[in-house]
RNA sequence: GUCGCUAUAGCUCAGCUGGAUAGAGCGACCGCCUCCUAAGCGGUAGGCCGGAGGUUCAAAUCCUCUUAGCGACGCCA
């Protein structure tokens, strides 16, 4: 089905047409003037000077071929040459029914589905999730939901950290804790324990330990190197002790993420790329693209009309070793092995920009990707705390995001048991599903691009533009659907009529722009338009529902009219808040 | 130093492919529960859109310069 506002232009450009102008100047928009219209078009202005004519006039004329028009039910032409519109009423209603009878709710699948694989996890392998790893997980996420619903094939991977120096700092510390353990025994041949040494507990406890002491005990730090080392080659002790480390530490964070309603479809890590590495090391050399440079082997990646420096992109360290790039690079070559996808997308902290600049560029030049393989970049600002610095614990500490959740949680629950007069049995789970609300809707509301503030007062205050809020909507709704079903209602029954009153109008107009609200958020990585589409909606909805006595309403197909409009806005509420990763519960 | 991002109401933020009187929320103040959840709704006050030039019929939006804050800039990730 044609979409709403392409329909509208149409009408206009038709207009513009017979008026003896070009089409083109008939594009329609949402007012800014609500107070006097509902869409404008504004290209009696624009063609002015083509035709040397005043705006009005050239308003006018359009104006004087759209009588009875049976889309727009007011056409006015004002000074200097704008053109007020307001939508017929029958065209509106009309429109919600086709719309209503949509699985997509006139959300077109894309013509061109792509396979794009989002890269949003990050986490490092026994380090607890944090803060800093909670606008990937939840933008990322959201990007996910967005291009599933637009029809592309979209595939989420963690890519765990799971290769580096923090490896061989927690076997080092665990090698000074336990050395009786039989993973450091020389002559050991196996096999080795099912269970691991430690717990979660244990592990998180023990890598800053680690960490600390490699800063202050030069000796040690190289004694961690040398059991990195040791565990890339396969040392099969080492190797075991990494299972270990991956097996208790992805059970964790799988619990973590679960709770965060965030799920990816692969579990891929660092290590998984490593065997990726000689041959594209092999590659790169042989064909030329990666020379040696200060002893290190580099590939330029310096292009014509580059305002700045680019440094060049590092494949190997001067001495041999690998390094974040190669395992990148190799990780690219590995995904278009395995999943040949049309995009990657990285949801990363915005300023590794550069440093991703130099990947792609790199990938590109090497023809590790295809011709026509989009590598792209999603990087997010910082989330700080109210003093507008990175965000703390009270203490001064990286705050943990378990602990985070906690707390909102736990202030979700207060406020609830304060606002029920009756016992809530559900209050917990309740708590649960409202604090992920705040969280994610405190987030994604702000532009992914910039650093944000994270006020926990601001959001879980439940006032206002927040994920509380919505979900209260979403619970009216509900509320009222139930109680119409109870009282013998058939929620089959019923058609959409014209609006009754100026609200009702404004809910419905509102109920029209989820399409482009949805196609727009996903285009510009921009999940905050869904946002604010949702908050416009809900607002437009509790107008509407202020002013009017729905269940008492006499009149039967009024009543059946509203309870098909308020199914619709709920469905459409509902589908927003799953693309932003949260669902609503039944009360609150 | 070079490059980039940011600057909008007391606070937190939208708006930036140029359009009419710059919008929300919080906070402040004033109203609204015999009625489907008042975690709600209506209203009032609050702005040289960092500053200066320029382009345009029209600039928060585009261009140049400038100030301030933040960030990135080869062997970390």
């Amino acid at each position: 089905m044609k979409k709403w506002i392409e329909r509208l232009t149409e009408e206009m450009s038709d207009a513009f047409e017979k008026a003896g102008y070009d089409r083109s100047y008939g594009k329609v928009a949402l007012s800014n003037r609500p107070d006097l219209c509902e869409y404008q078009c504004n290209g009696a202005m624009a063609g002015a000077k083509a035709y040397h004519k005043a705006p009005i006039q050239i308003a006018g004329d359009v104006v004087g071929q759209m009588q009875g028009s049976s889309i727009f039910s007011e056409v006015e032409a004002v000074n200097p040459g704008f053109i007020n519109l307001k939508v017929s009423p029958e065209f509106l209603a009309d429109y919600l029914k086709e719309m209503a009878a949509d699985e997509q709710l006139s959300v077109e699948k894309t013509d061109h589905p792509k396979t794009i694989l989002i890269d949003y996890g990050g986490p490092n392998v026994a380090k607890p999730l944090h803060v800093g790893h909670l606008r990937s997980a939840i933008i990322g996420e959201s990007m996910k939901r967005l291009g599933r619903y637009l029809g592309h094939k979209v595939i989420g991977d963690v890519h765990l950290g799971d290769w580096g120096l923090q490896m061989g700092l927690i076997i080092t510390e665990l090698k000074r804790r336990s050395p009786e353990l039989v993973y450091f025994q020389e002559d050991y041949e196996g096999p080795y324990p099912e269970e691991a040494p430690f717990t979660i507990g244990e592990l998180e406890e023990i890598y800053p330990a680690a960490s600390a002491r490699s800063k202050e005990d030069e000796a040690y730090k190289e004694e961690a190197m040398e059991a990195t080392h040791a565990l890339q080659q396969g040392k099969p002790g080492y190797h075991a002790l990494w299972n270990h480390i991956l097996q208790v530490s992805m059970a964790d964070l799988k619990k973590n993420y679960e709770r965060l309603q965030v799920t990816f479809d692969l579990w891929k890590k660092e290590s998984d790329a490593q065997p990726y590495i000689p041959e594209m090391v092999e590659y790169l050399k042989e064909k030329g693209y990666a020379h040696l440079d200060q002893g290190a082997l580099v590939v330029d990646v310096q292009e014509e009309g580059d305002t700045k420096e680019i440094p060049p992109c590092m494949i190997l360290k001067s001495d041999g070793a690998s390094l974040y790039n190669t395992t990148d690079l190799a990780t690219i070559v590995e995904r278009m092995k395995l999943f040949d996808p049309d995009e990657i997308l990285y949801v990363v902290d915005k300023r590794q920009e550069l440093y991703f600049t130099q990947v792609f560029r790199c990938a590109r030049k090497a023809h590790l990707v295809k011709e026509d393989t989009q590598l792209s970049f999603l990087g997010f600002g910082t989330m700080n705390g109210k003093d507008g610095k990175p965000f703390k614990t009270r203490q001064g500490g990286v705050m943990r995001l378990e602990e985070l959740m906690n707390d909102i949680c736990q202030e979700m629950y207060q406020k609830i048991v304060e606002n029920r007069s009756v016992k809530d049995e559900n209050a917990q789970e309740t708590a649960q599903i409202v604090g992920l609300s705040a969280i994610k809707y405190g987030d994604l509301s702000n532009q992914a691009t910039k650093d944000y503030i994270f006020d926990v007062d601001r959001f879980t205050s439940f006032e206002g533009d927040t994920g509380p809020y919505l979900l209260y909507t979403i619970v009216r709704i509900k509320s009222i659907l139930n109680r119409y079903v109870e009282e013998g209602g058939d929620m089959q029954q019923g058609s959409l009529q014209v609006p009754s009153c100026e609200s009702e109008k404004a809910l419905m107009l509102e109920l029209v722009n989820f399409a482009p609200a949805v196609e727009g958020a996903f285009a510009d990585k921009a999940p905050h338009k869904v946002c604010s589409y949702l908050y416009g909606l809900a607002n437009a909805f509790n107008r509407f529902y202020h002013e009017t006595k729905i269940l008492g309403e006499e009149d039967p197909k009024q009543k059946g009219s509203w309870i098909q409009l308020l199914s619709l806005t709920r469905r459409v509420l509902e589908t927003s808040i799953d693309l932003l990763g949260f669902s609503a519960p039944e009360r609150m």
